[in-house]
RNA sequence: GCGGCUGUGGCGGAAUUGGUAGACGCGCAGGCUUCAGGUGCCUGUGGGCUUCGGCCCGUGGAGGUUCAAGUCCUCUCAGCCGCACCA
C-alpha cells in the first residue's frame, strides 16, 4: 500500500478548507418563512459568558450540541441553532476596576475570541441570529420584558431583608448564596434591611412544579427544582396569647401532634418579641438576646448541629386543641422569612424541639405510638390526644384535626414554600438599567415604550460604593417624569444578569426584529426549544428563572406555550487530575493547545469519546492521542480507497464473504450511531461503533472488493461527520465528490442486521460450557438436540440427570443437572 | 439529617427488556514495514491454575429471588453532588 506514505491526514489544512465552505455559502443559516411539511428542531447550547478565551467545557458543550443538530438536519429536519453571549456582569466590570479596562471593551475582546474560536472548531451555527445582551438593540427588548411583568404587578419594589455581599457591594438573590456566602467571591453575606426590586416568582411555585412533569429533563435536575422550591404541605393553626390578647398563627406540618406541643417559640425577629416581653423579669434577657443574634453570621446560626440557645418571654399561649396554656420562648432556631416566625414546638415528634426541651429541661410528650425513644418522627396512631382522635392513624388524624379547628376558625390548610421572590437588583454598573423613573407626585413610573432603551450611560468610577455607579452620572439620572412631567430621577439600579438569559433563546427566532421582541407567528415556528444543552451547574438559577419567564409570559398573553426547554441533557463537567479546572490551581488546560495539535475534530470526538458525556471526565492526553489515531486512520482508509475513482456510495447487490462481513458491519454501525443518537446521548459509544467499522474496513481491506470497501468506508464518513464534521466531509468528499452535509442520513438495511446463523451459548448449571454456530430459525428442539452433542457439554451432563433445560432461542441453551 | 448520583481489568469506559462480563480507546508486550521520530500495519493482553482438552475465581461488601444476576430485592460500605435548625 504505497498511497499510505504519501497520503497524510492533515486537519491544518482540511478544517479550514470547509469552514471557508460553510462561511461562503452560510450552509447553517435557516429563514423564518414557513415551511411545509418539514419538522423543526431548535437545538440549543446555553449561552457563554465572555470573560477570558472558552475553555474546555465550552468545547465540549458545542461540541455535544452540534452532534445534535447535524444528526437532526440530517434526519429531514429545519434547525435553528444560534449563538450569543451572556455579556452584562460581575466580572467584567471587577476586571474592569482592577486594570483600568472599560467592561464595553474587556467584553468586546472576549466576544471576539469566542467568535474565533467557534468558527475554528466548525461548529454549525447560524450567525445571522447573534447578538450579546449587552447591545442596546437586545436589552432594550429586556426592559420592555421587565415592564410587562412590571404593569401586571409581577416585577415590584419592597423592602425587605436582602442578601448583601459587603465585597461585592451589591444585593443578590436567594439563589446566589451558597452556604452563607456570595456564589461570586465566597465573601459571608450580610443580611440587610432595605428597598429592592423583586419578580413575583413565588406566585408560579406550583406551576413551577407542575410543570416538571411534562418536560425531559434529567431527573435530578426536576429534584433539585422541587427541593429549592420547596413546598410544604401542612396547616397554619392560631395560638392565642391571652395576656396581650394578641394571636399568633404557626405554619406546622404536623398537625397530628398538636396534643404533644409543650411549648410555643418565636423568632428573634419577630415584630412582637419584646413587646412581648416588656415588663416581664425576662425583658432585659430577651432583649441582650435579640441584639445578640441580630449579630450572628449566616453560617453560625445555620449549623443545625449546635447547641439550642433561647430565652424564655415570661408570656404564655393557649393551645387551641386542648386550652392547655404553655410557656413561650425566643430562639434562633426559628426563622423568621419562613412560615409565620412563630412555631408550636412538639418535642416528642420533632428533633429540633426535642433538642430545644432537653436544654431548658422542659416536658416532653409522647402522642403518636412507635418506635422505641422519643423523639419519635414516624407514622403511628395517636395516643394520650383526645378521645376522638386517640387509636387514628396519624395520616388520617391529621385531616380530622385539621377539619375540625377550621370549623372553629382555629386553623386551616396550609402550604407553604422554601421559595422567595425573585431579587433581580443589584447595586451594579454594567448591567441593564432598570426601565423606571422615580417621581415625588407619581411614585414608579415606568418609561414608556418608544423611549426604550434606557441606554446605560458612560462613567468613569466602577468603585461599589453601596449604591450603584450609576447614581453618579447626574445628567443621566436627572430626568423628567413621563407622567407629569415634573423633575424626577431614573432609578439607577441594574437588573441581575439572569433577566438577561432568561429569554434569550426567545429572541434568537426573530433576532433581526426592531418592532417587537418577537413576532409571534415566527416564534410559533421556532419556539420552545427541542434540545437544551448546558451545566448542572444551571440547574436552578437559569433554568427556573427561565421557567418562570416563559410561564409570566404566556400568562400575559404573549406566548402560547409554558415550558422554555423541552428536552435538557446536562453535561459533565472534564476535569484535571479530578479536580475542577481553575485558574487559581493553574490545572487549566486550552481548548487551543490540542485544536493547534491536533485539530478541532480530535478535540470535538475526544470530549465526547472520554465517557458519557453527562458524567464528569477527568482530561487525559494519550486518550486523546487514541482519537487522533482513529480520524487519521478512518481519513487514510478513505483516500487509498478513493484511489479507484469516485463514485456514489452505494452497496454492492449481493455481497458474499468478506464483501458480506464489510457490508454487515456498515449496516451494524449504522444502526448503532442512529439508536445510540435518537434514544439518549451515548456519543461514546455511537464513536466506538464507528471505530468498529473503520478497523472491520482494515481487515478486509486486501480481501474485499473495491465496491464493497468503498461503501463501507463512506458510511463511516457518513457517520462520524456529526462529531467530527471537517474529517466526515472530507473523506466522504474524496470518496463520492458530494457535500456529505447534504445527504439524508444513512438508513440501516435489516437484511444485513440479521445473520441466517447465531452463535449458541451452552451452559450447564447456568454456567458457560460451550458455543457452537446454529441456524438463526432453528427450532428449539434441534438447538437443545445439537448442544447436547458437544462435547465439553457430554463431559459436564455424563452421569447426571437433566432435570431441566431452558432454551432461548438465537441466545443460549441451559441445562440444569443433579 | 433529607434528597439524588456513582462504585466493573493497570486506566477511561461497554454490556437497550435478567441470557457469552470487559465492546471501543489508552497503557503494556511481541512482530512486520530500510521505519527517525509526538510514525504506520498486524497479533496478544481480567486474575490464578493447566496434562493446553480445559478448570477455578471475578462487576465495592453480605445475604436473597431465579435455570440464569453487573442488571431485580434487602441490608451494608465508600466517594461525589444538591438542600439543610424550612417547623
Amino acid at each position: 500500500m504505497s498511497t499510505e506514505t504519501e497520503r497524510r491526514y492533515d486537519p491544518e489544512a482540511i478544517e479550514p478548507r470547509w469552514q471557508a465552505v460553510w462561511e461562503r455559502e452560510r450552509t447553517w443559516e435557516v429563514g423564518n418563512d414557513a415551511e411545509a411539511g418539514t419538522e423543526k428542531s431548535y437545538v440549543l447550547e446555553m449561552l457563554p459568558y465572555p470573560s477570558g478565551e472558552p475553555h474546555m467545557g465550552h468545547l465540549k458543550n458545542y461540541a455535544i450540541g452540534d452532534a445534535v443538530a447535524h444528526f437532526h438536519r440530517r434526519t429531514g429536519r429545519r434547525v435553528l441553532h444560534p449563538m450569543g453571549y451572556d455579556a452584562f456582569g460581575l466580572p467584567a466590570e471587577n476586571h474592569a476596576i482592577r486594570t483600568g479596562e472599560l467592561p464595553r471593551d474587556s467584553t468586546a475582546a472576549s466576544i471576539a475570541a469566542f467568535q474565533r474560536q467557534l468558527r475554528r472548531w466548525g461548529v454549525s451555527i447560524d450567525w445571522s441570529r447573534e447578538f450579546g445582551t449587552h447591545e442596546p438593540r437586545y436589552y432594550r427588548w429586556t426592559q420592555w420584558l421587565f415592564l410587562q411583568l412590571f404593569e401586571r404587578g409581577l416585577a415590584y419594589r419592597n423592602e425587605a431583608a436582602v442578601n448583601w455581599c459587603p465585597k461585592d457591594a451589591t444585593v443578590l438573590a436567594n439563589e446566589q448564596v451558597i452556604d452563607g456566602r456570595c456564589e461570586r467571591c465566597g465573601t459571608e453575606v450580610e443580611i440587610k434591611q432595605l428597598e429592592q426590586w423583586f419578580f413575583r416568582i413565588t406566585d408560579y411555585a406550583d406551576a413551577l412544579i407542575d410543570g416538571l412533569d411534562d418536560i425531559a429533563w434529567p431527573e435530578h435536575v426536576k429534584t433539585m427544582q422541587r427541593n429549592w422550591i420547596g413546598r410544604s404541605t401542612g396547616a397554619e393553626v392560631t395560638f392565642e396569647c391571652p395576656e396581650l390578647g394578641t394571636e399568633y398563627p404557626v405554619f406546622t406540618t404536623r398537625p397530628d401532634t398538636l396534643f404533644g406541643a409543650t411549648f410555643f417559640v418565636m423568632a428573634p425577629e419577630h415584630p412582637d418579641v419584646l413587646r412581648l416581653a416588656t415588663g416581664t423579669p425576662h425583658e432585659a434577657a430577651v432583649q441582650d438576646y435579640v441584639a445578640h443574634v441580630a449579630r450572628e453570621g449566616h453560617e453560625e446560626r445555620g449549623d443545625a448541629d449546635r447547641a439550642k440557645t433561647g430565652v424564655p418571654l415570661g408570656r404564655s399561649v393557649v393551645n387551641p386543641v386542648n386550652g392547655e396554656r404553655i410557656p413561650m420562648f425566643v430562639a434562633d432556631y426559628v426563622l423568621m422569612d419562613y412560615g409565620t416566625g412563630a412555631i408550636m414546638a412538639v418535642p416528642g415528634h420533632d428533633q429540633r424541639d426535642f433538642d430545644f426541651a432537653t436544654a431548658f429541661d422542659l416536658p416532653v410528650r409522647r402522642v403518636i405510638e412507635g418506635g422505641e425513644e422519643l423523639p419519635y418522627t414516624g407514622d403511628g396512631p395517636l395516643t394520650d390526644s383526645d378521645p376522638r382522635f386517640d387509636g387514628l392513624g396519624n395520616r388520617e388524624a391529621l385531616e380530622a384535626i385539621v377539619a375540625w379547628l377550621d370549623d372553629q376558625g382555629r386553623g386551616h390548610p396550609s402550604i407553604n414554600y422554601r421559595l422567595r421572590d425573585w431579587l433581580l437588583s443589584r447595586q451594579r454598573y454594567w448591567g441593564c438599567p432598570i426601565p423606571i423613573v422615580h417621581c415625588d407626585a407619581c411614585g414608579l413610573v415606568p418609561v414608556p415604550e418608544d423611549q426604550l432603551p434606557v441606554e446605560l450611560p458612560d462613567v468613569t468610577d466602577y468603585t461599589p460604593q453601596g449604591r450603584s455607579p450609576l447614581a453618579a452620572a447626574e445628567a443621566w439620572v436627572t430626568t423628567t417624569c413621563p407622567r407629569c412631567g415634573a423633575h424626577a430621577r431614573r432609578e439607577t439600579d441594574t437588573m441581575d444578569t439572569f433577566v438577561d438569559s432568561s429569554w434569550y433563546f426567545l429572541r434568537y427566532c426573530d433576532a433581526g426584529n426592531d418592532e417587537a421582541a418577537w413576532d409571534p407567528e415566527v416564534l410559533r415556528r421556532w419556539a420552545p426549544v427541542d434540545q437544551y444543552i448546558g451545566g448542572v451547574e444551571h440547574a436552578i438559577l437559569h433554568l427556573m428563572y427561565s421557567r418562570f419567564v416563559v410561564k409570566a409570559l404566556r400568562d400575559i398573553g404573549l406566548l402560547d406555550f409554558d415550558e422554555p426547554f423541552a428536552r435538557l441533557f446536562t453535561q459533565g463537567m472534564i476535569t484535571r487530575d479530578g479536580a475542577k479546572m481553575s485558574k487559581s490551581k493553574g490545572n487549566q488546560i486550552s481548548p487551543t493547545t490540542y485544536v493547534d495539535r491536533y485539530g478541532a475534530d480530535t478535540a470535538r470526538c475526544y470530549t465526547m469519546f472520554i465517557g458519557p458525556p453527562d458524567q464528569d471526565v477527568d482530561w487525559r492526553d494519550d486518550d486523546i492521542a487514541g482519537v487522533h489515531r482513529f480520524l487519521g486512520r478512518l481519513w487514510r482508509l478513505a483516500a487509498d480507497v478513493a484511489g479507484a475513482g469516485r463514485r456514489p456510495a452505494e452497496a454492492p447487490d449481493a455481497p458474499e464473504g468478506a464483501d458480506l462481513e464489510l457490508v454487515r458491519k456498515a449496516h451494524w454501525a449504522i444502526d448503532k450511531v442512529t439508536t445510540d443518537m435518537v434514544g439518549r446521548f451515548a456519543f461514546n459509544t455511537a464513536i466506538a461503533a464507528v471505530m468498529e467499522l473503520v478497523n472491520e474496513g482494515y481487515k478486509h481491506r486486501d480481501v474485499a472488493s473495491p465496491e464493497a470497501q468503498h461503501f463501507a468506508v463512506a458510511t463511516a464518513a457518513s457517520l462520524i461527520f456529526p462529531f467530527a464534521p471537517h474529517a466526515g466531509a472530507d473523506a466522504y468528499d474524496l470518496l463520492t465528490g458530494d457535500r456529505v452535509w447534504e445527504q439524508p442520513w444513512p438508513a440501516a438495511d435489516s437484511r444485513f442486521l440479521e445473520r441466517d446463523t447465531v452463535q449458541i451459548v451452552v451452559q450447564v448449571n447456568g454456567k458457560v460450557r460451550d458455543r457452537f454456530d446454529a441456524p438463526a430459525d432453528a427450532g428449539r428442539e434441534a438447538v437443545e438436540a445439537a448442544a447436547r452433542e458437544r462435547p465439553n457439554v457430554q463431559a459436564h451432563i455424563d452421569g447426571k440427570d437433566v432435570v431441566k433445560v431452558v432454551v432461548v432461542p438465537g441466545r443460549l441453551v441451559n441445562l440444569v443437572v443433579r
